[in-house]
DNA sequence: ATAATTAACATGTAAATGCATCTAAAATGA
DNA sequence: TCATTTTAGATGCATTTACATGTTAATTAT
């Protein structure tokens, strides 16, 4: 049985753990030219739809604010990483499907960011910051 | 021994985990009318420290951009929360210290922001959702 | 000692965020 | 069917962020 404090001790570590993985991919990223994680996670869950995602449906999986993503779409189709096209069957919505381009652009993210993962996770083993989380289970 | 593989799926799992959990509790302590997490966290390291701070060390500590670091504080010095006294023996830099007012707020928002870490890992580790991490260990 | 470099913090400015609001199109229901 | 409500998405606007740069003080090197 795990008490409060375990919980408590386990978000911490969760939260600081991935606070700095998270902003040490960001960096590198923006050092090497490409754009932030949001936009990864966008491409991401874009390619992995062949068919397309309507946006209310990407922002509320990727909790984003809805005006701010709104924004961002435009923005990433203005780059030409996705095209938004009218949805079929519903007049007020919109389709959004990866570009080539878009496509290219995460492969190339990719390459950097899952060095991080890569390094940053086995770090957080080296130093025992998944400690907390594994005792929430005794 | 664990895998490439096996870091990238603790990874996923340990950011969307720590993602939600932090969108809902800042949702909750908006809707109650108090600041976000973060403003949260700065309040959090001045409390454990007695003798106040300085802003490098805790924009660091907390991975801030320097130049929004200095604007939070500014802006948490206008609402009382902290002080900013010259940094005896350092004619540059400046002490941090947090106020009584700012005391106050810190325990009000960890009412709200304690509930949700405690239902958010319990539903996580009800999820599975630590397994990822629990696996890299085997 | 003094000149050159580095460090701490602030600020100008452009871009991003998020709340409130708007428009247009479904869905609901009387 | 026609009026009401709800939903999808965009946009105006005030706040926030982050890069670049400025200012002042400490440190280092000559």
């Amino acid at each position: 049985m795990s008490g409060f404090e375990e919980r408590e001790a386990a978000w911490i570590a969760l939260n600081q753990t991935r606070t700095r993985l998270f902003s040490r991919a960001e960096r590198a990223l923006v050092a090497a030219g490409f754009p932030r994680l949001h936009w990864y996670d966008v491409l991401w869950e874009l390619e992995r739809a062949p068919d397309g995602l309507r946006p209310k449906q990407l922002e509320q999986q990727l909790l984003f604010d809805q005006s701010s993503f709104s924004r961002q779409v435009a923005r990433m189709a203005e780059d030409g990483l996705l095209t938004r096209h009218a949805a079929a069957g519903d007049g007020r919505g919109k389709v959004l499907r990866i570009t080539d381009e878009g496509r290219t652009l995460r492969r190339q993210m990719w390459d950097i960011y899952r060095k991080h993962i890569d390094e940053g996770i086995a770090e957080a083993q080296k130093l025992g910051a998944f400690a907390p989380i594994l005792n929430l289970n005794d």
